[in-house]
Order: C-alpha cells, then structure tokens, then sequence
DNA sequence: CGCGTTGTGTGACTTGAGTCACTGACATCC
DNA sequence: GGATGTCAGTGACTCAAGTCACACAACGCG
C-alpha cells in the first residue's frame, strides 16, 4: 500500500536516496494507538505518511491539552527536541484515525542533519511549531477559555464534527464547561448544536470573539 | 574587557576559529534595554557575554509572562528558532542588567549550523529550553498560582532580593496576587518577608507545594 | 529634614472556571 | 424493542484569580 512516493509530502526528503526512504521503518496504528509517551527516550523521527497524530500534554486530575497536531508532511516539534537533546519526549503522541508512519532511527537522523537540504527543511518547519507553542503558552494564560474556544471551532469548515469531550482536551478544561461555554454561542447565535455535530452560524462574530 | 576568551562558556564556539569570534559585532546594553521585540525579524544569534536577557510575552493589558532567562553560555530559543524558520521572533528580549552581548549575524549562523560541533551543541541546549517550555504550558494550565510561586522561589537561596512586581511578571499575573499569596506563605510558616526581600524559612514546605 | 517615589498590605467585590450530581436524548446492538 | 453506553444540558455550589481603591511604610534625594 506504501507508493514509492509516500515521502514526497516531505521536501525535507526531497535530495535523499529514495532507496533510503524505503529501508526506513514503518509501521501503522489504529486510532486511539499511543505513538510515543511523554518521559520515554525518543525511539526515532517520526514521518506521518498518512493519518493523524496528536500531541499532547496530560495531567494528575486526567485533564488533556493538546500541544499540536502532526498531519503528513508536517514533523513533530516533541520528538525531534528529544533527538536533538537526547532528552526524554516531554510529551505523548496519540494516533486520532488509522495512521501509518516511518521512523527514522537517531543515527540516521543525525547524518542527515548534516545534509543542508534536510537540515533547513526540518528546522524550518520547527521553527514554525516553535511559534505555535508559543501563542499557546501567550493564549493560556492571557485569554478567556471563550476565546480560545472560539479560535478553536474557525478554519474547520461551516460544520465541525466532534464531541465536546475532544473539545475540551483540546483547550485543556473539561466537557461541562465546553458545553456550557458552546451553548452560550448558541444563545448568541454564533452557533446551531446537535449531537457530535457544531455548525458556525456566524463566523464574524466568533472571529471577533477570538481576536 | 572583552577578554578573548569571553566565548569560552560556549561549549558550540569550541571548534571554530578564534578570529572569527572576535570578528562579531558587539554591543552592551543597560538594565532595562529591550535587546529585541516580538514580531520583529531576528537581527542575528545572539551569544550572551556577561549579564542576563529576560525573554518574555506581553499581554494586551499590560501583563507579562516570563519565557525564559539567557545567562552567559545559554542560548535563546525564540532567536534560534526566528532564524531556523526566518519567521519573525515571537517574543520580546530585555536585560534584566548590564549585559553585553555578541550577535552571530543570520548568514554565518547557518553556515556554522553545517559544523557538527557548532549544530549538535546549539541544537542540545536548543531542546533543553524546549522541553522547559512544555513545562511551562502544563504549569499555566494545570498548576495553581501558589504551586507555582512555591516553584519559583525555590533554586535561588535562602534570601531572595526581588519586588513583588517583579515575581508577577515571571508568573503572568498581578502584584496584590503575588502579595497575597506570600502573606499567606508567611502566615504558614513557609517565608519571611521585608521590603524586597523574601527569606525562605521552610524549603521542604515549599518544595511540597511545587510538588 | 521634609517629601515624592516605590514597594507592600488589605478588604470588598466580581468573575471565570471547575466540581458534583443529576436528567434526558440518541444510537445501536442483541 | 428493551438494555446499554455515549453525548449533551443544567443548576447549585466552590474557589482561584483579578480588579479597585485605598492606607501606609520605607527609602533616598535635594
């Protein structure tokens, strides 16, 4: 089922031997699949070839906040600190649908870090993850779950299906607040709610809500 | 006063030449100076020579949040990263004292991220603060202020020389929280507080509260 | 020494967020 | 078509955190 072309997602890739590519590890996970756990040692670079991995931080109470998703072509900001600091993963990597990846091993990551093609795609990409992280720490503690709610339910399309659960482990609260919090745009008329089922009824105004 | 050794903290300098080093533009900054600022493009690597630069995002009320500090020998991830990425920085750098700094311009820095020793040292200490970062996510989300007063009091002796003002401002939040929260540290035993200074009396106490 | 500046302490009040304990509604699978 | 499990909605309550508006102490400078 893996096309040759499978890592062509990747420019990172791009200049290297495509007989490496296809030596390198894979292996697929069912939704729900635990990819990696925050404090293990960082087992390789993980490319998603297709599917969808979810990284996440998780804490005592059972609360969840998710940290990034990592879709085909896209790395995962997590592991590659690990490699780059042989440091433990600082946070847990979760497949959310039927997600196939490749791994490359440590070694091999660090001679193609020598490679400068390689080297400035994957580092470019971190960068842009870095930012991320940081709006996220900027939105944690200076906006109103309301508003992060709000950013969270744009560019999803007009109809977003998910339970208020997903919602809630996304933004790091629980279910009862997104509920309440996603009733209360219903009642301004931002949103129509039914079951696994929020469609945007006027995206101004959520826009303006989020900033 | 810039002995020629005043590189010699950065282990990453190590291998290259000598002359090139002292070839860097340089510049001191007084307390208080901002170094750079969020959303702007990164002028260059910055190496800290001797005093310390506060990396921090600001709120649109006025509200700072402390990132992280870079003390000599110490790199800065949000100037790493703005260059990796050529995106602009996502945050805003001032020095908490007299600081003197070298700046890497952005083309000798990658060319020296081809150097082995130069990449793997920088992109180490690079990891490190990422991994401090994701802390400080889960902290803001799922920590309670006083948990994370405890934590930053901790690690910096027995009498701490800082304004109330000031501890907000790493923490994200307003001074009378602060305030309030040390009275109610005092009264537990835990400090002794006077003017600018914080006298730990109970460090077990406290570690127990940062868990 | 007097006086402005800076740092602290506090009480009253508001509000965002979380917890608890339920009630139904829907979905699907024997 | 009842039994069971997953989702959603809700009211009552608690509590952490922030806001406002002060009072006042210590400092340091002219």
């Amino acid at each position: 089922m893996t096309a040759p072309n499978s890592f062509q997602s990747y420019s990172a890739l791009a200049a290297l031997e495509p007989a490496l590519l296809l030596a390198l590890p894979q292996m697929s996970a069912p939704i729900g699949a635990v990819l990696f756990d925050a404090g293990q040692p960082c087992a390789g670079f993980p490319l998603v070839l297709s599917g969808e991995v979810r990284v996440s931080r998780h804490s005592a109470e059972g609360r969840t906040l998710e940290l990034y998703r990592v879709v085909e072509g896209e790395i995962c900001l997590v592991s590659a600190a690990s490699l780059f600091g042989h440091t433990p993963l600082s946070a847990t990597g979760i497949a959310t649908r039927e997600t196939r990846i490749a791994m490359i091993p440590p070694q091999q990551f660090y001679a193609w870090l020598a490679e400068r093609n390689f080297r400035e795609s994957v580092l470019g990409m971190f960068a842009e993850r870095m930012a991320e992280l940081t709006s996220l720490v900027d939105a944690i503690a200076f906006h109103r779950l309301d508003q992060r709610l709000a950013a969270a339910l744009l560019g999803r399309g007009q109809v977003i299906a998910i339970t208020h659960q997903a919602l809630a482990d996304e933004l790091g609260t629980v279910r009862e607040i997104v509920t309440r919090l996603l009733r209360r745009f219903e009642r301004a008329g931002m949103v129509a709610l039914s079951r696994e089922h929020i469609r945007l009824t006027n995206v101004a105004a959520l826009r303006g809500l989020a900033n």
